[in-house]
DNA sequence: TCAAAAGTGTTATTACTACACCCATGT
DNA sequence: ACATGGGTGTAGTAATAACACTTTTGA
């Protein structure tokens, strides 16, 4: 039906493609997970992780074929960032890029990513090298997204385990904003919040005191969405 | 070069629309620029307005082109919404959509828009009749991101003319946001912010005493958005 | 006992909310 | 003179920012 009101006759079809962006924390750093080709050609090259849209696939499910293909992880965050649609972006032709990003809980498993034909590699965000195409753009573009989006949604536990204490949490949000947290304030206005769920036992592995372990408490977000909650510290 | 990247070998091409989805304010409302057919087939229904995206076209190009087609706005603001890629959205055939919202000021020259074998109407918000497709999600999205939006960026003043009066900046707000605001505080924090320049005039259109027009102080604009401004009221 | 990380409170400043009356002018 | 919309100030409350010491415990 829609044929006519979109003037089929004067449509020709085109390449569309999915690439991810994926980010994690490590080592106290925000990290990005990049791949290169171990075989010819374009080998040593950077790049992200994408794939052809298939016809008969919609175009979220590829970006989640992208990343399923590269680890067993089940429940990633994941959001559509932009399309990427200037004719010469490809150099190998017109494709139109969906980029995805998302976020990864590294430090709960530590799993090895995998691609085929590609070495994976977590870079942090200062020290990304030259990327294919306009993958550096894309990049560049959800770095401030998810700094966006860190400030109004709870993302900073995206990227930690299920369970987890407060400094871990400190740390994340450093990560993400690039700055020092006064940690005195960042309890504070965490716990008043009533976003943290605290749980009867602690983590011994960084301190010999040990902090107490914590877990989201997604009925309170759910609340504070509505009102508009800012998460900056 | 990113052929082989890309395993272009599985790829298919598919078809690529852009639609836009236009607001303006009139008469203290915010407003959907919306559709008709006035000629078979589909004559009747209400859509938004979109085309094919051409092979040698960037995608924002097209966005671009459709709403120059539209009138003879020029500078119009306009941002990527959203790709709505689903296989089955479209009931004609796999169409990838990349949505595209902008703002209109109407108020400033009251043109007429023109579309061909179209009927272009301006609706309230709060009473959008059924649209063809997915238009309705794509809507109610933009609408969304178009408020979540208006917390940091000063889109309010993108619906005025560029000079403007406080008591219209603030009926754009609460058309916007959908709620009153208190015009005390509303001044008092436009005012201290230094994001409006006062100018040696008045509009009397609206008043017998009038109002002083002023106009969008950039640079002030551009410090802010640094540091965060949040432009709720 | 000491090193290393976890945890805790107060004060000053700034932003936000609520609220009611006078002003200027054209008719 | 009066009706209409434009403009102004204050006080209470809430959020934010700056800042230094004590606690716990494994080695």
């Amino acid at each position: 039906m829609s044929k006519l009101l979109h003037n089929y006759n004067n449509a020709e079809p085109q390449l569309i493609a999915v690439d991810c962006i994926v980010f994690g924390v490590e080592d106290n750093q925000l990290q990005l997970l990049i791949f290169k080709r171990e075989v010819e050609p374009l080998a040593g090259e950077w790049s992200l992780l994408g794939s052809f849209v298939k016809p008969n696939e919609d175009v979220s499910a590829a970006a989640k074929r992208v990343l399923e293909e590269l680890s067993d992880l089940k429940d990633i965050y994941m959001e559509q960032l932009h399309c990427y649609g200037n004719v010469d972006r490809d150099s190998g032709g017109r494709v139109i890029s969906i980029a995805y990003w998302s976020l990864i809980r590294v430090n709960q498993t530590h799993e090895e990513f995998h691609a085929e034909n590609h070495i994976a590699k977590w870079v942090p965000i200062d020290q990304i090298p030259k990327l294919v195409l306009d993958h550096g753009k894309m990049v560049e573009d959800a770095i401030e997204h998810l700094r966006e989006r860190a400030r109004f949604h709870p993302v900073g536990f995206e990227l930690l385990p299920e369970e987890f204490t407060i400094p871990q949490l400190l740390k994340v949000y450093e990560a993400i904003f690039d700055h020092k947290i006064d940690d005195r304030n960042f309890r504070k206005k965490l716990l008043k919040s009533d976003l943290l769920i605290q749980l009867p036992k602690k983590d011994k592995t960084t301190s010999k005191k040990g902090s107490f372990l914590y877990k989201f408490n997604q009925e309170t977000y759910e609340r504070l969405l509505q009102s508009g909650y800012n998460f900056e510290f």
